[in-house]
DNA sequence: GCGAGCATGTAAACAGTTACATGATTCC
DNA sequence: GGAATCATGTAACTGTTTACATGCTCGC
């Protein structure tokens, strides 16, 4: 099976979800390490039934409107709990296209190379204050709930990784600049 | 075009390489923001050449092999600054598998958890060290050429990105240590 | 009644990976 | 002579994005 599948068996595995929660979910709190979009998500939930590792209840919602409630299966679990013992691939970055017109800063002149980096800095300080919020959310309680750890983690990964960047532009500017 | 043929055009416009030395290029240096292996190179080099964007001269080396030496064309280096003037996309982080095993904490226990995080801390320290290996190299030289800048300043995000991501890891096992 | 959002899916195109296939050159 | 590396390509598959297609529900 795919990652995907293992994403989507981790997250039906919290809670109870439709496709439509699935793709919600993507965009908001997982967007930062994986992400899918609805025309994945339907034909992955389709083979995780096929493989019974979810199950699903068709709840009737106003008159008319059918849903489909997915819910993990013993199988499931269990095909979950190996996935993620499993060994970790080799270390690997993502592609970034601002990174590559960067890495080809020679045809951009010393303006247009500071514009470029004041652009990513606006974008990653307006980031770095959403995740700023999302993070005081769980400052206020004590303890977090096992369930809870990991994105407590990776928000705390996300905030320091943006700052890092952040930093590494003003430095860039500073170092552009004084040339 | 697609984001792979301004890459591979931007490596062109540096030197005349072949298309074995592309998938060498992509697998050290640009490795860390972005990748292509001889299978998309050689589709790809063909599309760029039918567009006018390079040409080739081929070489002959010892007695019978023939390799094509790529070089940028006047349209090519047109198409390749107006790409690298462009907006940007949006912020998006990569998919990263371990952080969405990390995501899904709650199904390891404390030791297990410990071990993926001290596991990743070694690969990463391992990978650093690399890096800090390559940007020496810099630092003995005085100034930079235009064309080493990018590569100067992607080199110190990489080292910055790391340096975050180990901190976190640190972080991370002396939080799920005391708890 | 209307618009935003809920809800489910498919089709086609594009991007990327893994495996296959072949052969020459260089250095030891 | 053999091994590592140089060199070029194709085929099949997998993964991802964009666009299409439809209809219901809830709140104003």
């Amino acid at each position: 099976m795919n990652t995907l599948g293992y994403a989507i068996l981790g997250l039906i595995h919290k809670q109870k979800v439709t496709g439509y929660d699935l793709a919600k979910i993507f965009n908001d709190s997982v967007a930062d390490f994986w992400n899918a979009n609805q025309s994945q998500i339907y034909p992955e939930l389709k083979k995780l039934v096929q493989s019974e590792l979810i199950q699903y209840e068709i709840l009737v919602q106003g008159e008319v409107l059918e849903k489909k409630l997915y819910s993990i299966t013993e199988k499931g679990k269990k095909a979950l709990e190996t996935w993620i013992t499993e060994d970790e691939p080799p270390l690997s970055q993502s592609k970034d296209i601002f990174k590559l017109r960067i890495y080809f800063a020679e045809h951009l002149n010393k303006e247009q190379l500071l514009e470029k980096f004041k652009e990513r800095q606006l974008r990653c300080k307006s980031l770095l204050e959403r995740y700023k919020i999302k993070i005081s959310e769980y400052q206020d309680s004590e303890g977090i709930s096992p369930e809870k750890l990991g994105d407590f983690l990776l928000l705390k990964n996300a905030i320091k990784q943006l700052e890092a960047h952040i930093s590494w532009i003003d430095d860039s500017i500073a170092y552009i600049q004084n040339k």
